[in-house]
RNA sequence: GGUCGCAUAGCUCAGCUGGUUAGAGCGCCUGCCUCACAUGCAGGAGGCCCGUGGUUCGAGUCCACGUGCGACCACCA
């Protein structure tokens, strides 16, 4: 079988991820024969009409490695798919497209959810097509979405249930008010953004008073001071009349808490209608709340003359009123923060409104019982203390939405009577009979029927088998960004509806962000496209990259040329394997008799240095990739494989191997190479699916010509994960092949630093004193010739006289290559030794300063002591060696 | 104001429970088209591990303080 001569991913990708999801093993049905526990996650659902950024690559890439690598571990392995109607966000992406908002309202509601209905439609499948270009192995027979007929039925239900249960009320209260959306937000969805502002100081009569906001001084209704404020206290109680830019006005003095007596005057005026610190005082006080500022931006009637002004505009009129009656004290430009609209930006209003809201307390207190007692664990760890933080001061929750996308509020006020009626089904008349209901016309927040997602998308509120199977579900990977906006309210819910957490562990990523660790946005112009990666790079080079950065608790910092490097990887793995294939040509039965037999953790009798190191290090590699990835440490378990295959394996394996092809340890040889190269591949599987199932139908077919069928699963997916065999460890074998790297390197560094011609041999003479060594490292003694192009004479047992002109000593080898025909600049090299003399002498004092104190002899473990004892042998023979260089350099130099 | 995170090579970062010579990728320099791979091979330069103090026989690693970044939360008008 012949492969190109470099990996071209496209053609591989769409094959295989066809074939896969074909014989239905995203279905965690696919195992017959389970080893554990389902393994079931929920994937974050993206908006649907929204376009795979970075974002999503590093969410589902990791979900997408646990997934595999659970069900190749043998767990069924449920992974939900779906999206996420995106109230919002959709609805602007298709008012926009009709022509704006005015346009919307000509159309109709009915006419223009229609309309977002057909662009989901058209484009709701472009972020699930893009997501399985990834390779993830989601069950898309299960997948949902948030507006689906069942999902919505779990969210009637829940604000059905929540609503009976008290839960859920309609209130006119303070809320966030978007004036460009039109609707009313959260306080998540409330972003606060640094500007340069004015603060003006207004007479109050006998008080000054600093605002930001001149123009809400029209609804004040109060002035406050704190309780223990000197100053005022005797104005506490009392009313002040006093003249303001419309004439004369009264407004009764207050004390309270939250007046903070240090800044500005002390004094604050309090318009309860317009601000949240107000809002507050006004129900402790029982302000009167005068709105001035309506649902457009524009002051209302009560603003008086200043009515139909815009908010801004009557700012700039009141101060010039202001200044012109005298009453403006002072302006100063200050600093401050001020809350906009997540989505567009616009400057939010506080506002009055009737709107519809969830208690939160109640649901608030068993969800942060849930994560104290551990029954849902965050990794990292630290990110509880946020989910803490936030949900012990979390305010009741706004969860009706002006808008025409999204879960129609199941509340119908009778237009006759005035009775409201809350319903799971839809009701045809009022409690006292009147035919004459209307559904309120809001919608619920999007974040309501996602914090569902993983209950009502295994069927709830009906009890389904999946349900039963499946919930709780196991892990959650998700982005520290929306903690609030879902994990905490999936966890409120699914205590609340399901009686158990939603899930075990919480996986928290960072983000994705630039090289120099800004965010990336489109404005920047540094947003790194995936879907143009996939193209160039293709999605294993993506996916392996994203999963090699993501370090535990760390933002992901990105760049083509970073990603470029595991495009590499990739292409070497290619060719690892295709130098594998061309030597299997002439293998015959006996190869594949040499890989099951290490596969059942059995050394071939003529198992070379090099075989054992190998296996031994792949053996190492199994171990530390399975921790890894049971600890969720991502970047360990890629970069130790990224490590061995082409540090290890490449790097010196295949280079070895190439003499033993061609000797008579060819079969052997063959025999090692497959069973390490179809392990490699089904370690790597999970990191990089496609090309490491195209390798390995290659590899297996290949090496096991004859029998194949029964030995492997069909496919690389479905292969067990390999476990460690500790039988083929052997820590002797590395040690030495240590010893044989170290000498090779040692004998690559004096041909470059010498300018050898790379044609050209180089004698060298290896010597060790110790007999056992001597007897292991003689049968590996030509392999030094073939790669470091040397000439090893033989392994004496110590330098003759002649010899006295070691260059190396690594491990109890030394080497000594006869310098006189090589060097040309013998002074330059006596410089370079004599450093080098310097920097072991340096250490040496170290290590033997610490041998000399009496506190660590007596205290430090003996393991410790020797490894230090032996540490000091080396450097010492170290510095010998490099004496007698010395010497012999000198001499040559005169 | 509160909470949390980070500070290690030119850049971006690993370094888990303290214990051989602090590592990788990229970049840089030198030499190689060596029969798997130039998306490659070999070699090299480059580090008071932010500062101060403490715990310890021993600190990049643990503790305290400081400095500098970053994030989140909060009703300072």
């Amino acid at each position: 079988m012949q492969l190109a001569k470099s990996y071209d991913p496209t053609a591989v990708e769409q094959k295989w991820y066809r074939v896969w999801r074909e014989r239905g093993w995203f279905r965690p049905e696919a195992v017959t024969q389970p080893t554990g526990d389902p393994f079931v996650m929920v994937i974050p659902p993206p908006n649907v009409t929204g376009s795979l950024h970075m974002g999503h690559a590093l969410n589902n890439t990791l979900q997408d490695v646990q997934a595999r690598y659970q069900r190749m571990r043998g767990r069924p392995v449920l992974w939900v798919p779906g999206t996420d109607h995106a109230g919002i966000a959709t609805q602007v992406v298709v008012e926009r497209q009709v022509g704006g908002a005015a346009a919307r309202r000509a159309m109709g509601r009915e006419a223009f959810v229609e309309r977002v209905w057909s662009w989901k439609k058209e484009s709701g499948s472009t972020i699930t097509r893009q997501l399985c270009r990834l390779g993830v192995s989601c069950d898309w027979s299960r997948e949902r979405f948030t507006l689906d007929e069942g999902l919505s039925r779990a969210v009637r239900e829940v604000f059905v249930s929540l609503y009976e249960g008290g839960l859920i009320y309609r209130g006119d209260r303070l809320i966030n008010w978007c004036v460009n959306c039109q609707t009313a937000l959260s306080d998540l969805e409330v972003e606060y953004r640094e500007q340069q502002g004015t603060l003006w100081h207004i007479r109050y009569g006998p008080l000054s008073v600093a605002t930001v906001r001149p123009e809400s001084k029209l609804g004040d209704t109060a002035l406050a001071v704190h309780p223990d404020d000197e100053r005022y206290r005797a104005l506490v109680g009392t009313s002040v009349t006093f003249e303001t830019e419309s004439g004369p006005l009264t407004l009764p003095v207050i004390a309270d808490e939250a007046v903070d007596p240090t800044f500005g005057t002390g004094v604050v005026k309090v318009t309860p209608a317009h601000d949240q610190a107000d809002w507050e005082m006004g129900e402790r006080h029982g302000l009167e709340v005068k709105s001035v500022i309506g649902t457009d931006g524009r002051m209302t009637a009560a603003a008086g003359r200043y009515a139909g002004l815009d908010r801004f505009e009557c700012r700039k009129q009141i101060v010039e009123d202001l200044r012109e009656r005298g009453l403006l004290e002072r302006e100063e430009p200050y600093r401050h923060r001020v809350g906009v609209c997540y989505r567009c930006g616009t400057v939010i209003e506080p506002l009055v409104s009737r709107q519809w809201f969830v208690r939160i307390a109640p649901l608030a207190e068993p969800a942060l019982a849930a994560v104290r007692e551990g029954r849902t664990r965050f990794v990292p760890a630290h990110w509880a203390n946020t989910y803490y933080a936030w949900m012990e001061n979390i305010r009741d929750w706004c969860i009706s939405r002006q808008l025409w996308w999204g879960h129609r509020i199941p509340a119908w006020t009778c237009t006759t009577c005035a009775a409201l009626v809350v319903s799971r089904t839809d009701p045809t008349e009022c409690p006292n009979g009147h035919a004459t209901l209307e559904q309120d016309p809001d919608v619920l927040d999007t974040w309501f029927s996602s914090g569902l997602w993983p209950f009502s998308t295994l069927g709830w509120p009906d009890q389904t088998d999946d349900l039963r199977r499946y919930y709780p579900t196991t892990l959650l990977v998700t982005g520290f960004d929306i903690i609030f906006f879902w994990v905490a309210r999936m966890m409120m819910m699914g205590l609340r509806f399901c009686g158990d957490v939603p899930f075990r562990d919480v996986y928290i990523h960072g983000l994705v962000r630039d090289p120099q660790g800004q965010k990336m946005s489109k404005s920047k112009g540094n947003v790194i496209d995936p879907l143009a990666i996939l193209d160039t790079c293709g999605a294993d080079a993506l996916r392996i990259a994203l999963t090699a950065f993501a370090a535990m608790g760390r933002d992901v910092k990105l760049s083509p040329q970073r990603i470029e490097g595991y495009r590499n990887f990739a292409n070497k793995l290619w060719n690892a394997t295709r130098f594998v294939l061309m030597h299997l040509g002439g293998a015959g039965p006996e190869a594949a008799r040499v890989a099951d037999r290490l596969a059942g953790g059995e050394w071939p009798a003529d198992a070379t240095l090099p075989d054992r190191w190998i296996v031994s290090r792949l053996e190492r590699t199994v171990a530390a990739v399975g921790e890894a990835l049971d600890a969720y440490r991502f970047n360990e378990a890629a970069s130790a494989l990224y490590q061995f295959a082409w540090h290890e394996l490449c790097d010196w394996y295949l280079e070895v191997a190439k003499p033993q092809l061609a000797g008579a340890g060819a079969e052997r040889t063959r025999g090692v190479l497959l069973f390490v190269f179809e392990r490699l591949l089904r370690l790597l599987h999970p990191f990089m699916p496609f090309i490491t199932e195209e390798l390995w139908q290659v590899v297996t077919a290949e090496g096991w010509r004859a029998g194949r069928a029964g030995r492997f699963a069909e496919s690389v997916m479905v292969a067990p994960y390999p476990q460690q065999l500790a039988a083929l460890r052997d820590e002797a074998a590395e040690a030495d092949m240590e010893r044989l790297i170290g000498v090779v390197r040692a004998v690559r560094n004096l041909r470059s630093e010498f300018n050898v011609p790379p044609g050209r041999p180089v004698e060298v003479r290896l010597y060790a004193a110790e007999a056992a060594l001597r007897a292991r490292l003689t049968d590996v003694l030509p392999l030094v010739a073939t790669l470091a192009r040397a000439e090893p004479l033989a392994l004496a047992s110590e330098p003759g006289p002649a010899d006295r002109a070691a260059v190396e000593s690594i491990a109890g080898v030394e080497l000594i290559i006869p310098l006189a025909g090589l060097i040309d600049d013998p002074g330059a090299e006596v410089r370079r030794v004599e450093r080098e003399v310097e920097k072991v002498e340096k250490e040496l004092g170290g290590v033997e300063a610490k041998l000399a104190n009496r506190q660590f002899v007596e205290r430090a473990p003996e393991e410790v002591i020797a490894e230090v004892e032996e540490k000091a042998a080396l450097l010492r023979e170290r510095r010998d060696t490099l004496g007698r260089s010395l010497e012999r350099l000198r001499s040559l130099g005169t």
